[in-house]
RNA sequence: ACUCUACUUUGUAAU
C-alpha cells in the first residue's frame, strides 16, 4: 500500500488529477495517507464539489483529512462550511487553526481574522503571515507594516507578503526601499515587482526587471503581458505573445481586458470566438470581458444574447 | 512515508 499511495502522491501532488484517480480507484485498499492524497489532489485543483463528495464518502477521517477540506472551502471563500467543519472538528492542530485564519483572511474578514488569531493557543510563521496578508489586501499599509515587524520571525513568504502589499497600491518608493533590505528574493519576488510596476505603468522598470530575471514562470510572462497591456501597447503585446512558452486562460483574459479597456471592442469580441473555437478553457472573468466589451460597443442586443446563453452554454 | 495551512498573473465595487 506504501508503494501505491507514492505513486498516487506523484500524481495528486503535481496536480495530475485523472491520473490520480486512476491509482486511487486501482489501489486493493486504502488508507488515511490515499484518501489525504486524493482529497488534496482535488481542492488544489479547486475542485470542491468533487472533493466534498469523496470526504463524505470517507467513513474514517482524521485531522489531516478535515483540514485539507477545511482549506478547500476556505480557498473557495465558502466561510460557512468551514466554520461549520472547523467547529465540528473532534480536535484541532496548528494546521486546523491556520485554515481557519486563511479562510477568513481569504475573503477579506479582517475581524474575523483577528479574533480568530487573537484565539488561537499558539502561533507560528504561518500564523503570522496569514494575519500579515490579511491587512495587506487593504490600503492600511502602516498597520500592515506594524504587523511585519511585530512577527517574532520571518521567511520569504513574510517579506513577499508585504513588497506584494506596496506594489498592489502603487507605493513605488517603498516597495524599492523593502526590496533592498530583504534577504533574499525569490522569483514570486520579482514578480510582485513586475505587478507594482505594471500597476503604475512604469512599462520600462518592469521591462528591466524581466529581462534580467534569471528565471521566469508563466506568471510572469503574464504579468509582462499586461504591463503592455496596461500602456495600451496593443500590437506589442500581441507579437509578445509569439515570445510566451506558454499561454493559459489568464494570458488570454489579460488581452480581452486590454482589447476591450482600449476601445478594441469588436477585437475583444473575435477573441473571444477564438477562444471557443480553439476549444480553450473559458472562465467567469473571460465572460464578463465579453459582456464588457459589448455594453462599450453599444451592441445590447449581443450582450443580451450572450447572457442568456450564459446560463445554458458555460 | 514528499498526506493538511501562509506570498505573485486576468474581471467587477458608479450614485
Amino acid at each position: 500500500i506504501v508503494c501505491w499511495n507514492a505513486l498516487l502522491s506523484a500524481f495528486a501532488l503535481k496536480g495530475q488529477l485523472e491520473e490520480a484517480k486512476r491509482v486511487f480507484y486501482a489501489m486493493p485498499q486504502w488508507n488515511y495517507f490515499s484518501w489525504n492524497l486524493m482529497l488534496s489532489a482535488y481542492v488544489k485543483k479547486n475542485l470542491i464539489h468533487d472533493a466534498l463528495e469523496l470526504f463524505l464518502r470517507l467513513d474514517e477521517q482524521d485531522t489531516v483529512t478535515r483540514n485539507t477540506m477545511l482549506s478547500g472551502f476556505g480557498q473557495s471563500g465558502d466561510i460557512d462550511r468551514a466554520k461549520k467543519l472547523f467547529d465540528q472538528m473532534p480536535e484541532w492542530s496548528l494546521v486546523s487553526w491556520n485554515s481557519m485564519l486563511a479562510a477568513y483572511a481569504h475573503v477579506g474578514d479582517l475581524s474575523s481574522t483577528l479574533k480568530v488569531f487573537e484565539t488561537m493557543y499558539c502561533r507560528d510563521l504561518f500564523s503570522w503571515t496569514t494575519l500579515l496578508a490579511a491587512w495587506s489586501q487593504t490600503w492600511n499599509l502602516e498597520e500592515s507594516k506594524k504587523i511585519f515587524d511585530a512577527m517574532p520571525e520571518r521567511n520569504l513568504v513574510s517579506w513577499n507578503t508585504l513588497l506584494y502589499a506596496y506594489a498592489h497600491f502603487g507605493h513605488i518608493y517603498e516597495m524599492e526601499a523593502f526590496l533592498s533590505e530583504m534577504p533574499e528574493k525569490s522569483l514570486v519576488s520579482w514578480n510582485i515587482l513586475l505587478a507594482g510596476y505594471g500597476q503604475r505603468k512604469k512599462f520600462k522598470a518592469a521591462s528591466s526587471v524581466f529581462n534580467n530575471m534569471v528565471q521566469r514562470d508563466s506568471i510572469s510572462w503574464n504579468q509582462m503581458l499586461g504591463a503592455f497591456a496596461q500602456k495600451g501597447y496593443l500590437l506589442e503585446a500581441v507579437r509578445f505573445l509569439d515570445r510566451m512558452p506558454k499561454l493559459g486562460m489568464a494570458s488570454w483574459n489579460t488581452l480581452l481586458v486590454a482589447f476591450a479597456h482600449n476601445g478594441h471592442h469588436c477585437t475583444a469580441l473575435d477573441l473571444f470566438s477564438v477562444m471557443l473555437l480553439n476549444g480553450f478553457e473559458v472562465d467567469e472573468i473571460s465572460l464578463i470581458c465579453v459582456l464588457i466589451a459589448c455594453s462599450r460597443a453599444g451592441r445590447f442586443q449581443r450582450a443580451r444574447v450572450f447572457f442568456h446563453s450564459i446560463q445554458t452554454d458555460f
